[in-house]
RNA sequence: CGGGGCGUAGCUCAGCCAGGUUAGAGCGUUCGCUUUGGGAGCGAAAGGCCGGAAGUUCGAAUCUUCUCGCCCCGACCA
């Protein structure tokens, strides 16, 4: 153990049904995911929750390289004038920018803001490196923290400072700019539902829940155990707004000087924030397997004069890592029910329990995270030399069981109704992503949130009989989930 | 930005209303011994300028003002 543990008391956290954001928050803590910091606003990913984000980012990046992404990292700084060149962009980050105003003891003469995204910096660089049709399309990505000062922080759901992934590319036409923007779309939904085990509604946003600048926003949506809808990823079709505006400009194969079609999009930690909530159960995390940073932890149970059982798991976890499994033998001088306590607060998917009784017979007690203590299959006993493909197959299982949880939350959760007052009283109990035909007027957007504080969330075509928007009666330009969100 | 809570030991909190020896408890931590298959037992020990500042007072954790920060519910939110 390198790590230091400082153990924690479960009794603490209070049951997740009875009040979440506090089940929530004592979660993150005391799973040591993150703790909180000096700095308002701002927390520290610590190793257990970095694991988290570190096997997001590997699984996450694998696919943006196939499909012709490539990685690049640009400043932190962007001067003012830079920022302010996208009135809209500018008009929607104003609020809530950091800016950098001395150097040392220097005042500045241009004042640098911390970038809470990154358009302005890229399509700077962009406008530089694009000449003609044949240096497009531009494909980069950045891992990158950004800041947004924020009044009201959670833990990953919203933090001042946070880990994103931005990707931006450049296009010769309008259709590239919106085949990227919906191949990207389909790249996180396909990552959300089969990594986080997130189960979402991919769409596109209303005008009034757009990003500030672009054409057509995007975005994948996970309902959480409250009722409330968590945006989880988002991709922007930002047309030629930001061309214009940064200038980037190219000369096209039929000779013409045109402005390039750009788009922007990302998955921030929030998606952690969102399959702990999605996952977690009264006992703590439930991490999904495939973003567990620990698949699988050893627990040896030593009697007086018998510890054969730590240098056999020490084996056992060797043979398991050579294997590719990630795993981690738990020899502390603790009792093992407080080990056993102490993973599944933790959400490690499967724990492996040996004891003198388990060496005597070459066989181990394998115990799944996903289930409930006690139910019958939560406890089985492989043989050792089983242990590998078992262990596959167990952390296959409990990756798709947790989805199929989650699913049948959010389906049990999705109402679809043309009954105006049932829509109305479905938004306002918060019961969870409510699909009515909608006329996608702003007007007719506002005074659903006014009466109830739900939102449009993502629209996606008409159905044959939606006629009329059930909202107001107008005609019907969409369907629309409408939900509370986070 | 509005409303409501709260800052006292590493953690959870009591004490504050009605100011008065040396500020408490449980858990955790350290050491020793016994234990170890779902949060062990006994013994000993360490650990706090009561969030910060300024007032009132003979005397402040306690009263007053200001300030910093945290949590929850709204508003806002790319």
């Amino acid at each position: 153990m390198s790590e230091a543990l400082a153990p924690s008391a479960v009794k603490e956290i209070p049951p997740k049904a009875a009040d979440l954001s506090a089940w929530y928050t004592a979660v993150c803590l005391k799973a040591q995911l993150v703790s909180y910091s000096p700095v308002r606003g701002c927390v520290v990913l610590r190793p257990h929750g970095f694991g988290i984000w570190e096997a997001l980012q590997r699984q996450l990046d694998a696919r943006f390289k196939a499909t012709g992404h490539e990685n690049a990292y640009f400043p932190l700084l962007i001067p003012e004038s830079l920022l302010i060149r996208e009135a809209e962009h500018v008009e929607g980050f104003t609020p809530e920018v950091a800016w950098v105003t001395q150097g040392g003891t220097e005042p500045l003469t241009e004042r640098l803001a911390i970038r809470p995204t990154s358009e302005a910096m890229i399509g700077t660089m962009y406008a530089q490196w694009i000449e003609s049709y044949r240096d497009l399309p531009i494909l980069i990505n950045q891992w990158a923290n950004v800041v947004r000062w924020e009044k009201a922080t959670r833990p990953f759901l919203r933090t001042m400072e946070f880990l994103w992934q931005e990707g931006h590319t450049a296009h010769a036409t309008a259709a590239e700019g919106r085949e990227e923007t919906l191949k990207i779309l389909e790249v996180y939904r396909e990552f959300a539902e089969n990594v986080a085990a997130l189960p979402v509604y991919a769409g596109r946003k209303s005008a009034s829940e757009r990003f500030p600048g672009a054409v057509e926003t995007f975005s994948i949506e996970a309902l959480m155990p409250d009722g409330k809808a968590l945006q989880s990823g988002t991709s922007h079709d930002l047309g030629q707004n930001f061309g214009k505006a940064y200038d980037i400009k190219f000369v096209d194969a039929d000779g013409q000087i045109k402005y390039a079609y750009t788009t922007s999009w990302g998955v921030s930690w929030r998606m952690i924030g969102g399959l702990i909530m999605a996952h977690g159960d009264d006992r703590g995390l439930r991490i999904p397997p495939k973003l567990a940073p620990i698949e699988a932890v050893f627990v040896p149970i030593v009697r007086s004069g018998d510890e054969r059982a730590v240098a056999t798991c020490k084996e056992l976890a060797d043979r398991l890592s050579a294997a590719g499994f990630r795993v981690k033998v738990d020899d502390r001088d603790e009792q093992p029910g407080w080990k056993y306590s102490e993973w599944d607060l933790r959400g490690v998917p499967v724990r492996v329990e040996i004891g003198p009784r388990d060496v005597d017979a070459q066989t181990a007690v394998v115990a799944r995270r996903d289930r409930a203590k006690g139910d019958a299959d939560q406890r089985r006993s492989i043989p050792f030399a089983e242990l590998e493909s078992a262990l596959r197959a167990l952390l296959g299982d409990i990756q798709t069981s947790l989805f199929e949880q989650a699913q049948r939350f959010l389906h049990e959760h999705t109402y679809a109704t043309a009954d105006r007052s049932e829509f109305l009283e479905l938004c306002r109990s918060r019961a969870g992503m409510v699909d009515i035909a909608w006329c996608e007027r702003p007007q007719c957007e506002a005074e659903i949130k006014a009466a109830t504080t739900a939102t449009t969330r993502v629209l996606r075509d008409l159905q044959p009989g939606d006629t009329v928007c059930t909202a107001c009666g107008e005609p019907a330009k969409a369907r629309g989930y409408f939900a509370q969100s986070y």
